[in-house]
DNA sequence: GGTATTGTTTGATGCGTATCGTACCAGTAT
DNA sequence: ATACTGGTACGATACGCATCAAACAATACC
């Protein structure tokens, strides 16, 4: 696979990194719980911290989830006391990939199934 | 990672299998080799053969990508006297996930930076 | 200070898979 | 039949990564 990630880092006073680029990207997004996250962020207008995402997973797997979504570009993060708060780059990934991320979230018919 | 697939194989009279659910799809895309054959399927409006994908990897393991892409309802290929052709299901795939297929592909700009 | 609360990091483990070479099989042509 | 061509199947190898537990760090609160 390979794709070698992490260019720039430039967290410098919270300029989130550039999107990645499609593969990497892709990778980011298919794992089924990364996904979960994904959408869990895109069906909240405000953001979501650490321990209220709804995901069975241990909290050192969620960190390492949502450090994954943060180098491919996918979400950022902003801290705020002691928890760290959690959301979706929308503007960014729909201006490098129209199109994408809507493809990627729940139908109107499956979102009434899973309610 | 686990997503069991291959669930119906109902490959009779060349009926092809659903598009698969989206993460197994997801998964099936997050690879440049793959995302290379998909979108020189997409680029082409004629079915292509095995041996003109202008792909570098040996031909076993172009079978391999290959098999990846027909089961997770990506691909679909007939047989053809010695030959094999594969394409892309494209009116599936769109049907089952408007938008996603298009938002992978180059963009005008990509195209002409390629050539 | 001491104690929660929230996340991250590190190490270990096990599974998945991309890759190759080789062998194999089905058509086609000689 | 023989040989060639296009593709698949199998075994081996190496690497990636999802997962967890435990240890650590940082902030808040008593």
């Amino acid at each position: 696979m390979t794709i070698t990630a992490a260019l720039d880092h430039s967290d410098v006073d919270g300029a989130a990194p550039p999107v990645a680029e499609i593969t990497h990207l892709l990778q980011a997004l298919a794992d089924p719980v990364r996904l979960e996250l994904l959408r869990a962020l895109a069906g909240s207008d405000h953001p979501i911290s650490c321990g209220n995402f709804q995901v069975q997973v241990t909290k050192s797997t969620l960190s390492h989830h949502l450090r994954v979504l943060r180098e491919a570009g996918v979400i950022e993060q902003r801290c705020d006391g002691t928890r760290k708060l959690t959301s979706l780059r929308r503007r960014d990934l729909d201006e490098r990939y129209p199109g994408l991320i809507q493809s990627l979230l729940p139908t109107p018919a499956e979102a009434v199934a899973a309610s």
